[in-house]
DNA sequence: GCCCATAGTGTCGGAAATGATACCGTTATG
DNA sequence: CATAACGGTATCATTTCCGACACTATGGGC
């Protein structure tokens, strides 16, 4: 694991507006970041708010916002576990960043949103249980 | 050509954020954006400005920007070639967002700038020139 | 003993993004 | 006739990302 994307930066100074994208990118990293700009989450409950993300997926996102210390992640030792996320003082110096893009997709896009994408949230963290049988 | 990225957005408020993220993203975007936000460049004086990038790489980021409406590709008839890039009334409400970018990137990461990285532009652009033999 | 919930990990494969390299077309100039 | 300038294409290889799917650990409740 553990990607290292666009390893070098360029010079100049469109680098930052690069730098930047570089940490924010990663296709869930965005939306993680922006829920949790609204408070500390637990892994399920992020994944509820991301119907479509895998487990995997979810997990390696978040230790990449881990590691580039955006993210805290809080282990309760408890069974079953649970963890915690939250957002560092260093993450929540993205906000007015996420909170841009956020406007601009809202004022710039249409998009479909709710039903027929967002029906089935539970469904999807239930199946794996069904899967059990 | 014409990736398709992420295809399908899900739904949920977070999806504004992932929604412009998809447009600006791709290694370059950023960068391409933000120098254009400071006014009408040819294809020549953008490559200057992005040491690493490839003919190719930037004929594709500029075709996918023309694309989503960002940024006006202008064809003089004339020889040798002249084209020039600027952005469109929509490409410039992208600027609170790029403003964003670049002013944490600023603020939140040391690199590296100027000197060894910038060295050598023009050395770039020539050798193709000096290939030919 | 068995199942449940939660939060993971491991492995594999395909798709997508990017890079390297070489070639193209036009005309003015020497 | 060869060359150079500019802005490309075409082709191929590589790198990176992402998804599917299966498997794991723990301890309480039945």
């Amino acid at each position: 694991m553990t990607r290292i994307r666009h390893q070098s930066l360029d010079c100049s100074p469109g680098c930052a507006v690069e730098a930047t994208l570089q940490l924010i990118d990663g296709k869930w990293k965005g939306v993680i970041l922006y829920h949790l700009l609204q408070g500390t989450l637990r892994f399920n409950a992020i994944r509820k708010r991301l119907p479509n993300i895998t487990q995997r997926m979810l997990t390696t996102q978040l230790r990449e916002l881990e590691r580039d210390g955006f993210v805290l992640r809080t282990v309760y030792p408890e069974v079953p576990p649970k963890v915690e996320y939250s957002l560092t003082p260093r993450g929540r110096t993205l906000e007015p960043v996420i909170l841009a893009l956020k406007a601009w997709g809202d004022e710039h896009t249409e998009f479909r949103h709710g039903r027929e994408a967002c029906a089935d949230h539970d469904e999807i963290l239930t199946s794996a249980a069904k899967r059990t049988k």
